[in-house]
RNA sequence: GGCCCCUUCGUCUAGCGGUUAGGACAGCAGCCUCUCACGCUGUAGACGCGGGUUCGAUUCCCGCAGGGGUCACCA
């Protein structure tokens, strides 16, 4: 006899510290298909727990990512559901509970370390060639006398107490068993002295009392799943099914990231691309149909998923076949209506002409100059000669360094209007000693393509961060590869 | 560097001991066509290396190499 399968529940736990990311969109995909196949329920937890970087504006904007592409979850911040909260910052208290509970089992100790000694143990352990970690100084010494300290004032941490001797040993679907020497854990942080959890201990919790089944995430995290099933048993508790999805890559291999190829999904639909295109092109990523087909839509995908098929070699983000299969989209699965449509909620959207007009009007005198005056604004790509990016009196090699630097300035800036990007620009002009007229050109032709253009903060604002750094870095592209 | 994971055309992948190693994108050639694109047809292109196991290895095992991830009071 056997009894009753638990129904299976997963999660997607974003951390909301900035654009949405596809690698984001790619792990959701496979959770909600997962959890739709196998009739369960979908979640979506936002891990929230470095007060530092994380901003309810980026929480919003993941939130609105995963729904335009058709993503939805089934319990959430915003919608609710019977094991809230969904947003770790609001479960501090829990966390607390849970962690004291582990200090009291003995299974984790405070620490009074100071960033500057764990950075000299690091420094020491790096010198002499041996592993870095938690060297344990704190564990040693008496914890009433760790309290002392914490009481008068010094700021502490709570660390888990990992075993010195024998192997932890977890089961990953994809891989079988993974078995890791206890030596190679370290003693992980899991409550920050802010009051924070890590994510460690926040995912543990969490998936412990949110019922999560299986914890279908990337591969990065193999190497502190350890640390997971150390908890779990620390805390008695069983651990989920481990399903540790191959990662996202660049071209070159490494793991996708902005710096070479663009990842926010803010940039796919801003620059063109249709989210069902998008998420059936994520489900072409480490998955397959059995009949080989590649066109299919969410329902499609949801229907003949199986952990089975998921294949493990990281696949590379490939922009070329995405290009084609948004063509074969718009041409197959749209009609003429709602490519016009489209068309003028996407492009020609009457908030961004309202944008362009003012900057413009002055220039032109007939409608068609519009056409002529502005184009850069709707183009795909705007490149010029490569000769035409390099400063004035400046070698090709420091140029290129250059704009590498001011790239990642500007991918930064927020808000990203015409005031903070003059600021910025001038800035950058005065930090590395350069004209501003020398830099300005430039940039004018790196995200527009023309020498004569509107005003270059005002223009760069309307085109928006993700066109221009996305302009930016193929012009600088364009540069590396200029022959000499 | 330590530890862990991975390894089929340039890229995404099929394959789960015996196949002319299949498909898709990109490439190339041709057809279609006023041009381009689409579409269609064809073509080139891969099992990283070395040992085993086996009658037989792309497929199973071991080693090597290569790639990746991770070593935070970030997730």
């Amino acid at each position: 006899m056997t009894s009753a399968p638990t129904p299976v529940r997963v999660r997607i736990g974003p951390s909301p510290t900035g654009d949405p990311h596809v690698g984001t969109a790619y792990v959701a995909l496979f959770n909600y298909a997962f959890a739709k196949k196998n009739g369960g329920k979908f979640i979506l937890r936002i891990e929230d727990t470095d007060q530092k970087r994380s901003s309810p504006d980026s929480e919003q904007a993941i939130m609105n990512s995963l729904r335009w592409l058709g993503l939805s979850w089934d319990e959430g911040p915003d919608v609710g559901g019977s094991h809230g909260p969904y947003r770790q910052s609001e479960r501090l208290n829990i966390y607390r509970d849970y962690v004291n509970q582990l200090v009291e089992s003995g299974h984790a100790y405070w620490c009074t370390c100071t960033q500057e000694r764990l950075a000299e143990v690091r420094k020491r352990q790096l010198a002499l060639k041996q592993p870095t970690g938690y060297d344990g100084h704190c564990r040693e010494r008496s914890q009433t006398e760790v309290l002392a300290e914490i009481q008068s004032g010094t700021p502490g941490v709570i660390r888990l107490k990992t075993p010195h001797t024998g192997q932890t040993r977890f089961n990953d679907f994809f891989r079988g068993d993974i078995v890791i020497e206890n030596t190679e854990v370290d003693d992980q942080v899991l409550f920050k002295s802010d009051g924070f959890p890590t994510y460690h201990l926040a995912n543990v919790v969490d998936d412990r009392l949110m019922g999560i089944t299986h914890v279908i995430r990337g591969e990065e995290w193999i190497s502190s799943t350890p640390k997971h099933v150390l908890l779990y048993q620390a805390f008695g508790w069983q651990h989920p099914q481990f399903c540790h999805l191959p990662l996202l890559r660049n071209a070159d291999k490494s793991k996708v990231s902005k710096r070479k190829n663009p990842v926010s999904l803010e940039y796919f639909r801003e620059a063109g691309y249709l989210p069902d295109t998008l998420l059936n092109f994520l489900g072409l990523m480490a998955f397959s149909f059995e009949d080989a087909r590649e066109i299919f839509t969410l329902e499609d995908f949801v229907q003949n998923f199986k952990l089975e098929r998921v294949s493990l070699g990281g696949p590379v983000f490939d922009l070329q076949k995405l290009l084609w299969l948004n063509g074969r989209y718009l041409r197959e699965k749209r009609t003429d209506a709602q490519i016009v449509q489209y068309l003028q909620d996407q492009l020609f959207s009457t908030e961004y002409l309202s944008q362009i007009v003012p900057l413009v009007k002055e220039r032109v005198e007939k409608s068609e100059d519009f056409v002529a005056y502005a184009d850069f604004f709707f183009a795909g790509s705007v490149l010029v000669s490569p000769e035409n990016y390099l400063m004035k009196d400046v070698e090709r090699k420091r140029t290129i360094e250059l704009y590498e630097f001011l790239i990642e300035k500007l991918e930064a800036l927020r808000p990203f209007d015409a005031t903070h990007i003059d600021s910025a620009l001038r800035a950058f002009c005065l930090e590395h000693a350069l004209k501003s007229r020398d830099l300005f050109m430039p940039v004018r032709l790196m995200v527009t393509g023309k020498k004569a253009t509107p005003p270059l903060f005002e223009t760069m604002a309307v085109l928006g961060r993700e066109r221009c750094r996305t302009r930016m870095r193929s012009a600088l592209q364009a540069l590396r590869a200029m022959p000499v």
